[in-house]
DNA sequence: CGTTGTTAGTTACAAAATCAACCGTTAACT
DNA sequence: AGTTAACGGTTGATTTTGTAACTAACAACG
């Protein structure tokens, strides 16, 4: 009974978490049913296709994932061959991980539809909304 | 090594999930501090709190989590006193939801920080920013 | 050198989310 | 009524995440 005038629809974090899942529910299914993914797996796979050879270090600095769940990422993703590790020669802690040509492909086809998927979106929003939203959302991502 | 042209920054998905972690970070600190509760939790209080009575179908209806999340969280709030429930008369599959004195104190006084900690979000945006994202959010988050 | 502190990455254990099967009840159809 | 299907909600098994403690390697400073 007694109602309320705050509206949760409103408040910012329970917004943005609604509109991430919702957003991003139909392409999890994708690398999940294509490819047997999970999202941190998918990440990982993303920064080094994108950037290419990288460590779990930088890759945690860049995607602020934990770095258990990097680990873990990269332990299965080694294990279904899309990638390589090899320690680095002058600090033996560090171990640059590259894509073997398998995990290469799977990033192509992955980054195609995620285009394909992200246009769908953008097409939701006019070209004003799309520009602000993602610069505004870039601003709330920065600080952490 | 090769890089490459797509940019994991503008990807919609991954976007909105970097802002919406970065902005629930702190608030998710208030009520698990303050109270042990878990997000299913807030928002299981959240919406009694706003809506007053209701179901856990409702529940799960609006805030479109699943229904063992819903379920656990009621058992939850209802071993602390923060909600009780009874069946209903008509139909005993149905169990109605009401926070205690004391839950709604807690939906109370979270509200009250939930409010100031959006008005601290909001101040990084301009007002332009505020509308037009909250806008484009809802469009985003509406189908599922 | 040797001690102490830091870093990259892993592991172990607990907490939480997911998924399927389940129970009791109501609805639909014969 | 009697059968079957659907629904609200719960439970248990499995998977995934979070937290802390750990190993091995390097760095800094005496």
């Amino acid at each position: 009974m007694e109602s309320d005038d705050f509206d949760l629809q409103d408040f910012l974090p329970y917004l943005l978490n609604q509109a991430a899942e919702a957003s991003s529910l139909a392409f999890q299914q994708v690398y999940k049913d294509r490819y047997g993914m999970l999202r941190t797996e998918w990440r990982v796979l993303f920064h080094l296709g994108i950037y290419g050879r990288m460590t779990a270090r930088e890759i945690g600095q860049r995607s602020k994932m934990h770095k258990t769940k990097i680990s873990r990422a990269v332990q299965k993703l080694a294990d279904r061959r899309f990638l390589t590790r090899r320690p680095d020669d002058d600090d033996r802690r560090l171990e640059w991980l590259d894509l073997t040509s398998q995990g290469r492909a799977a990033y192509r086809d992955l980054r195609e539809i995620a285009m394909r998927y992200d246009a769908g979106l953008s097409d939701k929003l006019t070209a004003r909304e799309n520009a602000v939203l993602r610069q505004a959302l870039r601003k709330l991502a920065q600080d952490r």
